[in-house]
DNA sequence: AGCACGCCGACT
DNA sequence: GTCGGCGTGCTC
């Protein structure tokens, strides 16, 4: 190889034969820099466009990479500098916008950029198939039904930012917009009719459909049935006429399929879903769809934030609360924050709907960085439901169940009814001990909290999901006295038949409802009304609503509320306003009866007197109070190692580090403390949390911290990641 | 992450 | 005597 020719590159582009090209390659491997590389030689005359793939030599090895800028001066010396062996792809996968965003996400949550970039691709362009999709569907594939013009991919023209993006900034909008006027006052021009829209409706589209065009977030706050989805749809009706495209995302893939009959009976176009469940091959086609323009609506779970859209006009983030939007390992981001950004680097409108917007984006429709918009009432004629506390202290119970429930209940039952019993704990009960020595299980992965179930019987751990056997006797004394406490929704089951004899019960539950279909089953008797009580986890709160239900009894409302994350009071009051959602009908509003021991709570009164909006105002308060998101902003370094020690050992030093180099006095670091969450067997977790009023100095303080862990001696047995906002701290 | 180089224990 | 353990360093 000669390496003295290497310094000039007559090949490649340029007008001017003498100037250095230098590619800088994103390579999937855990690095957070880019690398650098010269053209081959044999390359034609191409134009270097950021968002092709590059067959890299790396090492000893050869990777696929994804050319990321073009620079004249490299910092590495030349002589060091390898070339690229091939180009995989003519046209770019990944427009300019697309890797900006990439490599903001990266650098906001600390991930490294390569593998950032891969993980966005869709598998089989991960690695070097040499084919790259086809400039449009030249073979005779299903048409498309919009005609879009055959531009070259990603042109994204005058509305290109450069992507500059050093600091990383939260997503939020620093600024205020100017106020358009609506397009049509009052009237809904160019819309289908055929679909009566309230008042409230009609406001948000006209709002949201006079963004069209420029970057800005809508929080659209809608109670349950209160018409979100049709809003959507007559905004993407705008996109799809205007022949741009739309990309709505949902937490869970369980709710895509509704949507997706949804959309595509009343929208024109082509509608095509992302989400991990996918066939390789449907999932392949279906990102390409997107990515050539052909597709007019995504409709995807959070992974299809990255998804290239030349020509995208509106994004929706369904549900906008949930925490399944939070990637849980790896590449950690939140789709809903990465979409706000996203918006912000297409300058398009933004909607968040939820009937139970996180404290976050409430406060940040508060300080009206959102525009909020609210839908305050039901379609039709349906009623929200009533919600009420039931005191039980002192009472007696059976099967968890207080007199006074048992009593309403058998009243509904009597009209004919049907009741939704919530009992947040799957299993028979959360703990066998033995009577005699105190004795109780312990999972080899450290958890102590073993669940019995008894249909399978096994002793169940619920965090890295071994199953062991029930022992008859316990291993300890050999006493046979052997004891369940506390009741989980299999036992719930079993101890409720005898108190409703005539009752059909049907219990839906992660467990209940492993086989395919098993759940559409049980949801369509419900529905039906086969069944007179249905019982489940938080599995009901989702999607399907149950008109024929008039009464829901929370039963562990109180567990909820206390459990050990400063997250438990706003995931519990949002479960219970979705619990209470789903009963009720036109003709009869439905009742939800909230169990507790704590009836004068203040959050609860908040909850029950206010409503959601009431209870998050408290709460919110007590977040200020107590430096809390979103107030003060987190970062979780997470360690593990077979010995809890090393982790803990590790971050100590961590902390020592970030100690020495903290710039200022406002970065505050918790702990470490070990972590009862196991995700993998045989591993012991500890964190370290940090905590800081200012979002742009946490994140310097971030990207300089971890420059100096990874300088740390690295042992192969300990692990670490950042998590950056973290949703759960356990 | 891979992959190699580089020194210290039980085996064909 | 070697195979192989995993500590350390590097990848443009």
């Amino acid at each position: 190889m000669s390496e003295i020719s290497s310094e000039y590159n007559a090949n490649s582009v340029g007008d001017s034969a003498a100037m250095t090209v230098i590619l800088q390659v994103a390579v999937p491997v855990p690095l957070t820099t880019l690398f650098d590389y010269l053209p081959p030689l044999d390359a034609a005359p191409v134009e270097w466009t950021p968002g092709i793939r590059l067959l890299v030599p790396f090492g000893r090895r050869q990777l696929v990479g994804m050319l990321m800028g073009v620079i004249a001066h490299s910092e590495q010396a030349l002589a060091r500098l390898k070339r690229v062996d091939a180009v995989l792809d003519e046209q770019p996968l990944l427009a300019a916008v697309d890797l900006t965003l990439l490599g903001w996400a990266a650098a906001y949550y600390q991930h490294p950029i390569g593998e950032a970039i891969f993980t966005a691709l869709p598998p089989h362009l991960r690695k070097k198939s040499l084919k790259s999709p086809q400039p449009p569907f030249s073979k005779g594939e299903e048409k498309p039904v919009d005609q879009s013009p055959p531009a070259p991919l990603f042109q994204r023209g005058e509305k290109e930012k450069p992507p500059v993006d050093k600091s990383p900034q939260p997503p939020f909008p620093k600024g205020e917009e100017e106020e358009k006027p609506p397009f049509e006052k009052g009237g809904l021009g160019g819309f289908k009719a055929g679909f009566e829209l309230n008042p409230e409706q009609i406001t948000a589209i006209n709002a949201i459909q006079a963004a069209f065009g420029r970057f800005q977030p809508f929080l659209l706050d809608g109670v349950t049935g209160s018409g979100k989805t049709e809003v959507y749809i007559q905004l993407i009706a705008q996109v799809i006429a205007s022949g741009q495209q739309a990309l709505v995302i949902v937490p869970e893939i369980g709710l895509t399929p509704q949507l997706q009959t949804r959309f595509t009976s009343r929208l024109p176009g082509v509608t095509v879903v992302l989400h991990s469940a996918l066939k390789a091959s449907d999932r392949a086609r279906n990102w390409e769809q997107a990515a050539l323009g052909t597709a007019t609506l995504v409709l995807g779970t959070r992974s299809a934030i990255f998804v290239p859209l030349p020509r995208l006009a509106l994004i929706v983030v369904d549900e906008e609360h949930d925490a399944a939007l939070k990637q849980q390992d790896g590449f950690r981001y939140s789709a809903r924050d990465v979409a706000v950004r996203r918006a912000q680097l297409v300058a398009c409108p933004i909607i968040l709907g939820s009937a139970t917007p996180a404290l976050e984006t409430l406060h940040n429709a508060q300080r009206e960085r959102y525009h909020w918009l609210q839908l305050p009432r039901r379609a039709g004629a349906a009623q929200p439901p009533k919600f009420s506390l039931l005191d039980i202290r002192r009472q007696p119970l059976r099967a968890g169940l207080s007199t006074v429930l048992r009593e309403r209940m058998q009243q509904e039952l009597s009209a004919g009814n049907q009741i939704m019993l919530f009992l947040n704990r799957r299993g028979y009960a959360p703990v066998l001990i033995c009577h005699s020595c105190g004795w109780t299980g312990k999972c080899s992965c450290g958890d102590p909290r073993l669940t019995l179930h008894l249909t399978p019987p096994r002793l169940w751990c619920h965090h890295c999901g071994r199953a062991m056997p029930v022992p008859r006797h316990c291993p300890s004394c050999k006493s046979a006295d052997l004891r369940m406490l506390g009741r989980g929704t299999e036992r719930l089951e079993e101890e409720l038949q005898p108190l409703f004899p005539e009752a059909t019960i049907a219990r839906i539950d992660s467990d209940s409802t492993q086989r395919r279909g098993e759940l559409k089953r049980l949801l369509n008797a419900v529905r039906r009304g086969e069944v007179q009580i249905v019982l489940g986890t938080q599995m009901l709160a989702k999607g399907h609503d149950f008109p024929g239900i008039t009464l829901v009894g929370i039963l562990d409302l109180d567990r909820m509320f206390y459990a050990n994350d400063f997250r438990a009071p706003e995931r519990t009051a949002q479960l219970i306003v979705q619990v209470g959602g789903r009963a009720g009908r036109a003709e009869r509003a439905g009742q939800v009866i909230l169990q507790t021991r704590q009836p004068e709570h203040p959050l609860l009164q908040a909850l029950l007197h206010d409503g959601y909006r009431g209870f998050a105002a408290a709460e919110l308060r007590e977040r200020h109070e107590a430096e809390l998101p979103p107030f003060a902003h987190l970062a979780l370094l997470r360690a593990d190692a077979t010995e809890e020690l090393a982790a803990l050992e590790f971050l100590r030093e961590a902390k020592r580090l970030a100690a020495e180099t903290v710039e200022s006095d406002q970065i505050f670091a918790l702990g470490p403390a070990p972590s009862p969450l196991a995700r993998r067997v045989g591993r012991h977790h500890a964190q370290l949390l940090v905590q800081c009023g200012e979002r742009p100095q946490l994140q310097r303080f971030l990207q300089h911290w971890r420059s100096l862990l990874e300088k740390l001696k690295r042992t192969k047995e300990l692990h670490w990641s950042m998590d950056i906002d973290p949703q759960d701290m356990f």
